[in-house]
This record gives structure tokens, sequence and C-alpha cells, in this order.
DNA sequence: TGCCGATAGTTAGACGGTGAACTAGTCTCG
DNA sequence: CGAGACTAGTTCACCGTCTAACTATCGGCA
């Protein structure tokens, strides 16, 4: 059976019909990987509610998530929630407005920022994070666990080397 | 062997030990997905210069991409450039300024505006195609043919469920 | 010790995106 | 045929992110 995407590549390889620079499973694999992203991006958008966005749920999981024991620099959560370090700046800004997490100067090192949840901000992630996972596991529904194998080697072979 | 994701997911499920909520391997495939496609934006972004960004490059290549014989609506640009049309129009703007689009009222139903790529538009959407998949069979170059043929069909799967 | 370069975080101004309002044109159905 | 609902595209005000300064601190080396 055919997706979207199956049309989409077979217009563009007779387009290209004799260019053997395109190859169409690498180009097949890519674009179907931006459109379970691109799903799960709107579902996502639609469990949250006036007044806590995306963004800050988005912050506190990178924080949460941290291999440190939940605290981090803001340096660190910029990496890791892919913005430049002045974004994160005024998403902290709001956090600690509203109470989810604590900025303290670290003692050694006085330039570093030590950014912690609070319980409030814990309780707000944990409020959110099985909203996701739903919806993460309804986005992946279609395929069973050896599939969900099959697929974590694939994209672990291809991450590796992308990792040097 | 284990790369970076591996940990975290490990890292999780000793987290949420008793919790059945939690799926390791959507977990792991959905954040592997996102550091391809991160991998693939960064190195993107290095191909531009100064004058023709990413953006300007994004639209002109839905609208070469489209099953209709490169022409299109603002509104389908929208959808496939996954921006509203709101912000379509200002980045037809741009291009139109620049003499890489037109911009002509259907005769039919003279609400519909059709877009054409121009000559030179077409010029620089190809002067940069190549590059592009040359990032991308960069990022997929660990996988072999066979490996990419299984990846697409697990893929498939899951965008033609999600695509009812 | 004192200077110079590197680094962490913040601040300032510009830019692109969003959602809502608006204009203009089309469709439907009494 | 005409009123009301709908649709396409644009404009506007606001907001988040980016780049590029800027401040403060650290580390190395003469």
């Amino acid at each position: 059976m055919e997706d979207s995407v199956d049309e989409h590549v077979a217009r563009w390889s007779s387009f290209w019909k004799n260019e053997p620079a395109f190859a169409p499973e690498v180009e097949g694999a890519l674009v179907r990987m931006k459109h379970i992203q691109r799903w799960i991006d709107r579902a996502d958008l639609a469990i949250f509610n006036e007044g806590f966005t995306v963004q800050d749920y988005k912050t506190l999981h990178v924080l949460m998530v941290q291999p440190w024991p939940t605290e981090a620099t803001p340096a660190q959560l910029a990496e890791a929630a892919n913005v430049t370090r002045a974004a994160m700046t005024s998403r902290l800004d709001r956090l600690d407005e509203a109470g989810l997490i604590t900025r303290q100067m670290d003692g050694v090192d006085r330039r570093r920022v030590i950014v912690k949840p609070t319980q409030k901000g814990r309780e707000m992630w944990s409020k959110y994070i099985f909203k996701g996972m739903a919806v993460d596991q309804r986005a992946l529904g279609a395929l069973g666990h050896d599939e969900l194998k099959q697929l974590n080697d694939l994209l672990r072979k291809v991450l590796l080397a992308l990792e040097e």
C-alpha cells in the first residue's frame, strides 16, 4: 500500500530519471520522518492551554530529563532544547516568574547559574508528560514490538555515524 | 553499540521502573528521529549565504515539488511549508521582489493567486537542491540499500496509519 | 601579580511567525 | 436573484527567537 510520500518520490524520480545524485529511499525516509514529526507537533499543541505554553513545557522537560540530577545550566538547556542561550534566558525568566524553577549562582564558578525545578515545576511537568507520551504512542501505534525494535536498530545505526 | 539516546532511554526507564505508560522503544525512535532532523537542519543552514535564506529556498522548493506542474496557490504552499498563510504572503513578497516567482490572478476564481517560479527562480532552486540532497545522503549514509528499504517500509506503515 | 583571551549569562534591536481582523470574490438555497 | 455563509489572500499587532554587543568571571602565562 502506498502513502502520500510514495507519490512524491515517484514524481521526483521521473523528474530526475537520469540524475544519479537523487536517492529515492533517502528522500522518502526523511520526508516520512518529517511528516511524523509534524503530526506529533500538532497533536502536542492541542494539549496545552492558556498560560502554560509548549515552550514552557519543553524547557521544563529538558531540565527534568538531563543526565545530571535534575539541575543544569542555561547553556546546557539551550543546547538540549535547540535554541540559543539568549532565547533560553527569556524562557527561564518566564518559568522563574511562574515559580516553576529557581536560579542560583554556582559557588565554584560564579559566572554559572544553576537551574533547578521547584516542587511546583515538577508537578507541572508530570501533569503533562503522560499526555505527551500518549501522543507519541499513538503516533507509532501502527508498529508492533518487533517492528519498533527494528526501527530503533536502524535509527541507532544512523545516529552512531552522525555522532562520530 | 550504544548511542546517546540509549543512555537517555535507560535513565528514563529506571526513573519509571513501575510505570507501564512509558514505552522505551517509542521514546527512543522519536528522539532519534529528532536528532537526525536536527543534524540535517544544521548542515542545511551552512549551505546558504547572505541574501538567499533557508526560508526562501524552502518556499521555492515546495513550489517546485508540488504535484501540480510547478504552479500553486499560496494556501497550498503554506500547508506544504507548514507555515500560516500570513507567513507565506510575506515569503512570497520577498521572492517576488527578488524576481524568483510571479503572482498572477486566477481567471476562473478571482480570489486565487497562481504562483509560478520564473526562470531565475528555477535556476536558484537547482543551484541548491543538489547540495541539499548531498546533506541528506550524508545523514543516512550509514545505511545500505536494503536497510534504507526496511526503514522506509516501517515509516510508511506509520504514516499510512496517521493519514487514516 | 597582572594582563589577555575565552567563557557564562544577559541585554538590545531586528526579523519572521502567529492569530485575528479585513477585503474581495464565490457558492448555496430559499 | 439576492442574502448569508464560506473561502483566498492580505494586513496588523504582538510575541518568541536570532545575532551581536556587553558585563562579569575564570584560566593561563609571562
